[in-house]
DNA sequence: TGAACATATGAGCAGATGTTCAGATATCAA
DNA sequence: TTGATATCTGAACATCTGCTCATATGTTCA
């Protein structure tokens, strides 16, 4: 087998399979830039939150104005429990903000980002 | 409980469970212009294409220029078997596009909506 | 033709995911 | 306080996902 370059001696340690790189400068130039293992993780798990059928519904309906967990329940024809699990987790990856108001809580999109994927995202889909 | 809009009940067919929308008005607002469950569930299946580690890498690499299935392998440091499982689930949802030149394949991103998903995404999770 | 190579594919397994159910927490109103 | 309401949370389950292994397909070259 064909040396390896140093980069990816480097990247991954040593030879993981007996497959080697073809065209080694266009592998070079992929390598040059790249993001961190941490941020690509982030983003892995930010897009795993837009991956779902109802939690798309919910930043659809999240990207008008801001609703409380019974009205999301109500548009996205989930339960209640379903729809206050999903808002859990797109709170931790940073999907949508809450505030508390009494006994309720109201969520919205947590920046112009979140609705700018939806946006790009079902632009790609409808062509 | 209260009467539900009568969009709800087209909507979902009947009562779904004992939570009823706190305002009906902001309920009204979410369902108008709402994309279809067939775009949606198209929408969702693409975001899941962006939602591994591995695949945002070899998104990541086709950035830049189109790359063959080794060449990605060594880049995203993963087998070629599970770049090849990869990239024909993303070249299924158009996430990529290939050729064939002789035994080699060649890939690239789908369209610019692709980059800018990557691109959003990133800066999303670098704030 | 046969050997080497690049890629595609099917089966199978460990781990992750989405929902429901049951129950906890917290707020409001009488 | 008591009861009703709005939301949150843990456990459990069936399903889905990503990888590896083994193998198949198709191409190039000697």
């Amino acid at each position: 087998m064909s040396t390896l370059p140093d980069s990816l001696e480097k990247l991954h340690g040593e030879a993981w399979c007996d497959v080697h790189p073809v065209h080694e400068d266009a592998v070079h130039a992929a390598l040059m830039g790249r993001a961190s293992d941490a941020h690509l993780a982030h983003l892995a798990d930010t897009f795993q939150m837009l991956a779902s059928p109802t939690r798309l519904r919910i930043v659809e309906a999240l990207r008008r104005q801001e609703l409380c967990v019974c009205d999301l329940s109500a548009v996205v024809g989930v339960s209640q429990s379903a729809v206050s699990h999903h808002l859990r987790q797109m709170r931790q990856m940073r999907i949508v903000r809450w505030r508390k108001d009494g006994r309720m809580a109201y969520y919205r999109l947590d920046d112009e980002h979140v609705a700018q994927l939806f946006g790009t995202g079902l632009e790609h889909v409808r062509e």
